[in-house]
DNA sequence: AGTCACCTACCGTCCGTTAGGTAGGCGAAT
DNA sequence: ATTCGCCTACCTAACGGACGGTAGGTGACT
């Protein structure tokens, strides 16, 4: 004798049990990995029954594979966006503004994208092909990146780009194992991992 | 008096069945991290039923613990060696050699290492206070070298000490994910990731 | 005799998944 | 305007299997 409403009705107002369910196993898998993570407590949490969660979805993969292609490509969207919002700028400033669209993203964004990365550790054998996709995808928006900081200098071009690349994504990914909210703040830590790896001092001022 | 295989003997010459099981669950753990890695599956490894690695270790924590414990440990006294070796050289050098040294203790170790890292990813267990004390040793090394870069101006003063740890750390030990032993060479690795965070600048130097 | 290093057999629990049922909203036919 | 069948979104109940862990036995060696 609730105020009971129709699908459509809750759809549009809570976004949907689909949505619900993503939602919480974002949370949960950013918690607790793959294997970690049960169905029961996914369902628990979201407030159904285990078995109505494969109305929805398939089985656990379908649903750690949507959680994952959902994060990996909300930061993408997010680097793109600050990399054409500051096309033409410094590239150095480009740089920093892409460091700090991906840290936002990765801790911003309602735990998809944190899960995407504790849950890529899976060894739940094969990372399915669309997550592949989707993270190579991502890779490339970083290798065109790295390469206009080496044409313009910013980085020596001597330095090999996939070495930078590993290690600039290694670095910011990594962040999920110490960030936390109050202890740091994105601009700075932005702008001190930016500093890193191209001072502004030295070569383009001796140069 | 038949063969003398008593158990000291017989541990000295196969390292032990505790060893053996300790090096079987590092590389099961590398690969599947914690959840993923079962009991039954390191005691057909090695070749035992699963009951009797109770015979040898209290519990499936108390293995992981051992493993992880000297996985830390085998990096950092890698790393405390490199930097003893290179004492007195150029603040660059021992940063490099450093990063060689604890890449090396990586991934050349057998498994051990790499399993630290995954088994620490998954919030599996709450992490025991031997692991986080041994992490912390091993974290001051690192403290103390970056110290020294500063003061030796390798590194700008301005940067914050803690950012570039967390950073540096962090791009290493996510060599994991990536790094396969024919892809690339580790000396030319550390000596690209050193480039990165403290170039040669201002003044040219010979290679 | 006693210890060591392993064994077989089994425990209760939880896993992902499936089968099948049901309350209620819906458009179409009566 | 009511009935009908269908669809949606959940439910209860159970499946086989794998999990970490325990009890107690056994043969080899000291």
């Amino acid at each position: 004798m609730s105020i009971q409403t129709t699908k459509a009705e809750r759809d549009a107002v809570e976004g949907g049990s689909r949505r619900l369910i993503l939602d919480t196993a974002a949370r949960l898998l950013r918690q607790g990995g793959y294997h970690q993570t049960t169905l029961r407590e996914i369902a628990e949490a979201v407030g159904i029954r285990k078995a109505s969660l494969y109305y929805h979805f398939a089985s656990k993969e379908e649903i750690v594979e949507a959680v994952v292609n959902d994060g990996v490509r909300f930061v993408q969207e997010a680097v793109v966006a600050a990399l054409q919002a500051s096309e033409g700028a410094e590239p150095r400033v480009r740089l920093e503004s892409a460091i700090h669209a991906h840290l936002t993203a990765l801790h911003g964004h309602g735990d998809y994208t944190s899960a995407s990365i504790k849950a890529f550790a899976f060894g739940a054998m094969p990372v399915p092909d669309s997550v592949r996709r989707v993270r190579r995808a991502y890779e490339d928006v970083w290798r065109l990146l790295i390469a206009e900081l080496q044409a313009a200098d910013v980085i020596a071009i001597e330095r090999s780009p996939e070495a930078l690349r590993l290690f600039l994504l290694g670095a910011l990914n990594g962040s999920t194992d110490w960030y936390r909210p109050g202890r740091f703040d994105i601009p700075a830590l932005a702008r001190e991992f930016a500093a890193l790896i191209a001072p502004r001092a030295g070569r383009a001022m001796s140069d």
